[in-house]
DNA sequence: GCCGCTCGATAATTCGTATTAGCACCTTGA
DNA sequence: TCAAGGTGCTAATACGAATTATCGAGCGGC
């Protein structure tokens, strides 16, 4: 149209102007007309593959990415990760068609998609240990929601800060009076489990108290409660929010007071659907600005900025409620 | 590794087998040896240059794909539009990075991502007419989700048939012995408000009774409630479910009984943050399988299968609900 | 020994853009 | 008049795969 060069389209669609670049008005005028006029745009698929980055970052999740069991769980995550990506005009790229093998999605496998993005998102409670290795042996550009062990290197991650959250949990509690605490939940596997039990230990050994541990699993909220009551514990410390949900419940139904004759402190949010009328007294997960910050790592990490903390951990904001109180002064 | 040529990987890699080409099965299995070693896997922008396709699907929507201030009305669909791009093997690419321009996303600018996929699934209340024109002429593969009108050509959509559900409803008050029905809500504008004003007067006029409309637009819950009892309507037919609420918590206050006094029918689910204590009489936008429905209409485009319907109407769910009662015989 | 045929694999080209070295032309100054 | 330097643009190539025409080897038949 303008009888000019493929070349010299590419230098005036780009508005190249560098030293060695130089196109006379004259012809970028003409040139910018016949784009107008005929409405031309560059085919994203060819600039990327020119470019060798897409703009794309992938998110995986080894539990479908919008969670219909987990009680939205995820979601605020995804919020802050699709708030950063548009703010840095960056598109998002759910790994849906990773094929589920034994119970649970796997990144690597025969028809590998992860390379269709610039880096990966990675989200879960627990991510699985050989893919991690993998992911950082092979310098695969990605960053974990959540903290993660090493895993042949140092994994990048943004997590919440539940050792620091948790122990000033126990702390207010100490503060409140009470002296018998018991942590309710694992307290091991994944690391934020790990993470919170640490920070109860941590606070409860500075108060020169003993730390107590209930595991949950396998049992029933009324045997966790009769093992509470028999144990004399007056703040039960629930890891799961719903497990904390079950548990005040059937306590209110048997009469009890809460927190009068026991005091709850929940550990975050739901991570299965519960019910939330109770006003629990503990911390909230900043699931929205840990996924923002996430997709800052990543970025900074493709970038190779140098300023990029590619380990983070933020704050819980903590959640003053009306689960606990004093202990009962037995007379 | 394997020193063989890239054509060969290439035909190994897309388990090519036909009459031209051949593959000796020894080689075969070295090559696919060296790709799982490696981890090897084709650069998918590469592929889609060549290829012209690269089985990802973007999804756009006006509004931010996880949405906060729509009370996760657009979550549903979403949910659907996943599962079936799981099971198809899709990847879902959520086009984040379209800048906003007076006050939406913009689908055309000069960066424009959407051809990154193979085709694009429309999210959203109404689709600019302009952008959709262009989608159609240009002859883009996408799916609405929601019917459209024709723009520029017939667009393939995927919507909820709120006329027979509106119809349905409307019916179930007029056999309950409502003589003084009115439709409140904007009953014009996007398409699934005009389906639903197009469902309540042809259920009016095949009863010959008089449609009324209220418009909502400016108009608060108590001008709404005067307005409503003043005109002597003894059923409201909302379309927007967080108006239903609002207007029956007023009610409620004014000492009315809902829906003794007032029956409320609600067409279809929030669309604003909204409490869903009240068990509404109407019916439920099948959201997830509207979603599901949409990536099977987009991928029989794509496959340009001659049996795929690119207009699909989905039944609403019927919501017996609490808010319909018989009018009271004024004595 | 030559032709024809099948089998296996590859060289070469394509997709549409970004990038860079370098060419042709012009001006300037000695 | 010619080297030096500047200007405006283009040819050529890279990006990483898919595709196709073609090539060489091996083999049987005459």
């Amino acid at each position: 149209m303008t009888g000019v060069s493929q070349a010299t389209v590419s230098l005036v669609l780009n508005g190249r102007d560098d030293g060695n670049v130089r196109i006379a008005p004259e012809t970028r005028e003409r040139v910018l007309h016949a784009i107008r006029t005929t409405g031309y745009v560059a085919d994203p698929v060819a600039r990327r593959l020119a470019a060798r980055h897409n703009r794309i970052l992938g998110v995986f999740t080894y539990e479908p990415v919008f969670p219909t069991g987990t009680g939205d769980f995820y979601h605020p995550f995804l919020v802050g990760i699709e708030e950063c990506a548009e703010r840095l005009g960056c598109d998002l790229l759910l790994l849906t068609s990773a094929p589920v093998a034994g119970g649970r999605r796997r990144i690597f496998h025969d028809d590998n998609r992860l390379r269709l993005a610039d880096g990966c998102v990675l989200l879960g409670r627990s991510l699985d240990r050989d893919e991690l290795t993998r992911l950082v042996t092979e310098d695969q550009p990605f960053v974990s929601v959540g903290r993660r062990d090493d895993a042949g290197g140092p994994v990048p991650y943004v997590g919440a800060d539940y050792p620091t959250a948790t122990a000033a949990v126990v702390r207010r509690a100490l503060a409140a009076g009470h002296t018998a605490l018991a942590y309710l939940g694992q307290g091991a596997g994944p690391e934020s489990h790990a993470d919170r039990m640490r920070g109860f230990r941590a606070a409860l050994d500075e108060a020169g108290r003993t730390p107590r541990h209930l595991p949950t699993t396998d049992r029933s909220p009324a045997e966790l409660l009769d093992a509470l009551l028999a144990a004399g514990v007056t703040a039960a410390v629930v890891e799961e929010y719903a497990d904390g949900v079950a548990i005040a419940q059937l306590a209110r139904e048997r009469g009890l007071d809460i927190p009068g004759d026991l005091s709850i402190l929940a550990l975050g949010d739901p991570t299965r659907p519960a019910s939330t009328d109770i006003d629990f007294t503990g911390f909230r997960i900043p699931r929205r600005e840990m996924g923002w910050q996430s997709v800052e790592v990543l970025t900074g990490l493709l970038e190779a900025d140098p300023e990029t903390v590619p380990q983070r951990l933020v704050p819980c904001q903590p959640v003053d409620g009306a689960t606990l109180a004093p202990p009962k002064v037995i007379p």
